[in-house]
RNA sequence: CGCGGGGUGGAGCAGCCUGGUAGCUCGUUGGGCUCAUAACCCAAAGGUCGAUAGUUCGAAUCUAUCCCCCGCAACCA
């Protein structure tokens, strides 16, 4: 059996999730259904990145234990998957010693390697921010936060000689164009590669009491976060021993803040090691503000998840975030054009399409209704293979509309059939209804991974399992006629006013 | 001259790589149908494709310059 490991990157637990976190989700979410129902064996890992010295500060404010403060944090973001119907395997947090232990290895490993070197890092620093600053984020040595001057400090620690692969990342991203997807996050990284030359990465921090203590000097230094993080998509294999079964990882989906990260760091760091690079990284879209700008408190264009879920439905925030949000660019969350799509094409398109063939069907047909001696004239193989085409891009939005092409052609083939004409002659409406009846257990299934909560409930209706899509050679499911046995439906979306 | 993306009918987008009658959804208007969540189906109106110059028989699509919007900028997690 094929498999397939996707993975959401790991959220910093500093507060509650926001939208941009539910994005992520519901996004791997889909991919993660969709491969699971295209028969691969799935897996697929999300967690918490718990290890910044950010947490230990903003547990300091909240007068809470570090341990505390996160754990509570955590727990908020464990109940949001479960929230969001997230279908997630395991949830890794950078805490857990399954996960240090194996951090610890890497460390080693890196250091045996002799990659690891102990230097000096110097740099502007500002002493209100307790942060160093880049050249480029603070030209004039001046800390953008405090409006300060910046001191120059030195600070000791270890260093991963990321430097020494520069080439060979560039190459590698190179000869492999669908390494990250999109392609203008393909095109931005190779440029910054290409035109800058990059510095080895500091790998570690002083040790202030909190992240996970560098091996042999345990007392002194923490790992840097990024030195960590990135190790949990193996790490969370490791102790139930699934890595050789699922690493290479199929997908990491990540948002752009930390592509460098994933797209340069990472890889490095697995070359390093001689451990195979995950497949893709895709780099998904950001949900900007309904003004089309990056929601900021500042700017008051902020769209709180749980808000939105007390007013409306989770399958039409997930319809709206799957389908509104463009896979491979950043988008706005209007939510005027949420209310809009759910009305049209979830309620009149969809939910409708699955009212007016039942409610047809009952009146005039006994509850089961058989396949008998019919053939299928309504059928989506090509849409099948569209959708397919398109989850493989990472484009579920182009998924979906290729989906809701197939929902009009039954919407169509219903007016055209105009089956209300034939309620009393039952040997003609059988085949009609049949037809549709099947159309409609195909087109819930295709949707199941998306909006599984619906897909679900369609199939309810028709008391009946999925489609099987397994079978490449079997794309028009003529040897799937099952009987359906209808019970009446309730209205899926109904609408939402404005 | 830091890097990348974008500017297409009222709104949101596709098309551009591989030039050749400008497409989709929502909205508007007219018609059809009556099974259905006043829903579905058909049709129509509406765009000199950011600006200018160039290449070409022909440019939204290629080249150059310019204007505007957005995002990113690596020891910040």
């Amino acid at each position: 059996m094929e498999r397939f490991y996707i993975s959401t990157a790991i959220d910093y637990p500093n507060g509650a999730p926001h939208i941009g976190h539910a994005y992520e989700k519901i996004v791997t979410d889909a991919h993660a259904r969709w491969q699971r129902l295209m028969g691969k064996e799935t897996y697929f890992l999300t967690g918490t990145d718990e290890n910044g010295q950010k947490l230990q500060e903003s547990a300091k404010l909240e007068g809470k234990e570090t341990i505390d403060f996160v754990d509570e944090n955590v727990a908020l973001f464990h109940k949001f998957c479960n929230d969001l119907n997230i279908s997630f395997d395991d949830f890794i947090r950078t805490t857990e010693e399954r996960h240090k232990k194996v951090a610890c290895d890497f460390w080693k490993r890196l250091e045996v390697k002799g990659d690891l070197y102990f230097g000096k890092y110097s740099g502007q620093y500002c002493i209100s921010c307790e942060n160093f600053y880049t050249e480029l984020q603070a030209p004039d040595k001046i800390c953008p936060h405090h409006n300060k001057a910046l001191e120059l400090k030195e600070e000791d620690g270890y260093f991963f000689k990321m430097s020494q692969y520069q080439d060979w990342i560039i190459n590698t991203i190179k000869a492999n164009p669908e390494f990250i997807v999109p392609q203008s996050s393909h095109k931005e990284i190779l440029s910054r590669l290409e035109n800058e030359t990059i510095r080895d990465v500091a790998f570690s921090r002083p040790n202030n009491g909190w992240g996970i203590p560098v091996p042999g000097q345990e007392e002194k230094f923490v790992m840097y976060t990024w030195c960590d993080a990135l190790v949990n998509y193996y790490s969370a294999l490791v102790d139930k021993n699934l890595e050789p079964k699922f690493w290479p990882a199929d997908v990491h989906v990540i948002g752009k803040d930390i592509a460098w990260f994933h797209c340069v760091i990472w890889p490095c760091m697995l070359h390093a090691l001689e451990i195979p690079l995950p497949k893709q990284v895709y780099v998904h879209g950001m949900v900007l503000g309904a003004d089309g700008k990056k929601m900021s408190k500042s700017l008051n264009n902020g769209v709180a998840p749980y808000d939105m879920l007390k007013k409306y439905p989770l399958d039409t925030l997930r319809y709206y975030l799957l389908r509104g949000i463009p896979a491979t660019s950043d988008g706005a969350f209007v939510e005027e054009d949420l209310v809009t799509r759910n009305n049209s094409e979830l309620g009149n398109d969809y939910g409708n399409l699955i009212m007016r063939v039942i409610k047809l069907s009952l009146k005039h047909l006994p509850e089961m209704v058989n396949a008998e001696g019919l053939t299928l004239e309504l059928t989506f193989d090509d849409i099948i293979e569209k959708m397919k085409q398109s989850m493989n891009k990472r484009e579920h939005n182009r998924a979906l509309d290729a989906l809701w092409e197939g929902v009009n052609r039954a919407n169509q083939y219903v007016n055209e059939k105009a089956p209300w004409k034939l309620k009393n002659d039952p040997e003609a409406l059988t085949p009609v209804v049949y037809n549709c009846l099947s159309g409609i257990h195909t087109l819930a299934s295709l949707l199941y991974p998306f909006l599984p909560e619906t897909g679900a409930k369609t199939l309810e209706y028709l008391d009946i399992g999925f489609r099987n899509f397994t079978d490449e050679s079997n794309l028009c499911h003529t040897s799937q006629t099952p009987p359906y046995t209808l019970t009446t439906p309730e209205a899926l979306f109904p609408k939402i006013e404005a």
